[in-house]
DNA sequence: TGCGATGTTTCCACTCATCGGAAAAGATGG
DNA sequence: CCATCTTTTCCGATGAGTGGAAACATCGCA
């Protein structure tokens, strides 16, 4: 009965390896990665000693393994997350240091926000989330901005499986999310209260692209008192004004609408791969049609 | 003659294909994908249907593809990157605040530099480095703070096979690269001075964790004039400290010489993978020993 | 509109990379 | 020293993965 596959895609299994770490879990032995993963301990064995010459996890002296830089270099090419992030992240320095509380940036990813930067401030209220952490669309400030590009029917489809719920307040019906989905649309901006978290309240607003298309939401986490927030989203509707045109001088490619800052970066030294290799395909068939 | 095996592992199939995107190459259809791979056409097809099926690259409208927001989620993971990045990131805003060029914070990876972030300043000197981009350890001024860590027969090993050339400065022979770094040792700190680029210096100084090994480098790059180093080394010893004492209170795990921020987020919300489906195993044997 | 060139998708018979139980080798802790 | 747990090595069986080929789609040009 040895040897028996299992009708599961390599890539699939790598992925339920590098997926048992998480932020609370950051360094895990290989038992430890057999259990979670539920994959035989010489199978899991086997895959984390190929992921480990590939680097994209590292052994540690004590034998633990933990996530390797590998991945955070192929991650760093990724344009609209690393890309986006860079040019925005000046911006939103501002941002913070006029708030003095979270700032975040998010893009909508399936039916969850994706933060692909958040700066925190010592002082400030709870917040939920972390770089590279997700949460509903329904649950955030930032995800109503997100979620107000969609047409509705778009809106039924991605909430037609429930609502994971946070809070009391967190919306659950699709009513309610549409409602204030509708609000965002008339006001340009997003105020969430205790939707995530009772004590705290989401203030966002949409960065667009080139094409007038929403990329992104930029948003703040502050305390759920009364104040009058019409000072914060000023003060974020400038930064992200600010965040489009940077967007727009690095806007390279008119044929890719989400092309982003893809082809702005011109180092003079290249991340691992080299772009040489490719020169005798350029020159052959002269300009990539990318 | 179809259908033979290649000797070659998923894993690195998958690789091959993910490290033909870069910062310059940020879109590419399937032809493109698979001349740069190597991969034949229906190959790479098959290939990438399960990669985008795993969110590990995405297709866009025009049907070319771009990587995709997994690899960002699961670079969030990695200890020691994006940890100790959210960690530095306060003190390195405000050493840009003070020095108004690019700040930057790096790690050894192999023989090189990996950049885990990059402040930049609109008006400051060119900058070879990108985030997640990759430099030889000996042509920089981190590279040199990360290399004082080293013993000497460390170093002989890792630039036995030589050195990239950038500039005419930048050291060639191991001789030139021990002098550097017995100076910073000797100093505390390192200045660089067109070794990537002629124009061009750098001045970086140690990250020390809580057991006074060195998990970082801390560097700006400023205009290669004659300007005196020292008030910018006093800026930057000043914010290492910051951000060691930062280390020290998100030092959880004992155990772990490098465990730095792994265990510190306690986010309400968890990233796709949610812990709870552990509770089971941590319930049945007690605490897991990590 | 038709035609050649290029890019994309589907198909499927042939294998070798992958599988995982088992047992040995190490670690840990009374 | 023994009992328990983790890590590593081994190896025969097998189906997941392979890639040439052909159908299909798209584009540019005359």
């Amino acid at each position: 009965m040895s040897g028996t596959r299992t009708g599961e895609s390599m890539l699939s299994r790598h992925l339920r390896i590098l997926d048992v770490f998480g932020v609370d879990s950051a360094f895990l032995t290989l038992s430890q990665i057999s259990r979670r993963s539920g994959l035989p301990v010489s199978t899991t064995h086997r895959l984390l000693d190929e992921l480990e010459r590939e680097r994209l996890v590292e052994r540690l002296p004590d034998r633990s393994y933990r996530l390797g830089l590998r991945l955070w270099e192929l991650a760093a090419r990724t344009p609209g997350a690393l890309g986006l992030r860079e040019i925005a992240l000046p911006m939103m320095q501002g941002v913070q240091g006029a708030i003095r509380q979270h700032t975040q940036l998010g893009v909508r990813d399936g039916r969850d926000v994706v933060y692909l930067e958040r700066l925190s401030h010592r002082d400030a209220v709870v917040s939920a989330t972390v770089v590279g952490g997700r949460i509903s669309l329904a649950a955030s400030a930032i995800g109503h901005v997100l979620l107000s590009a969609l047409p509705e029917e778009a809106l039924a489809d991605l909430f037609a499986s429930g609502i994971p719920r946070y809070t009391k307040r967190t919306p659950q019906t699709l009513a309610e999310v549409v409602a204030a989905v509708t609000e965002v649309r008339a006001r340009g901006h997003a105020i969430a209260d205790g939707l995530v978290h009772p004590d705290a309240r989401g203030i966002a607003v949409p960065v667009r692209g080139p094409e007038g298309e929403i990329v992104a939401g930029l948003g703040v986490v502050v305390p759920n008192d009364g104040r009058d927030p019409r000072p914060v989203v000023a003060v974020l509707r400038r930064a992200a004004v600010g965040i489009e045109e940077s967007l727009r001088r690095a806007y390279v490619a008119p044929g890719h609408p989400h092309a982003l800052a893809g082809a702005r970066y011109r180092p003079l030294i290249n991340s691992s791969t080299s772009s040489m290799e490719y020169f005798d395909e350029r020159g052959r068939a002269g300009q990539d049609r990318g």
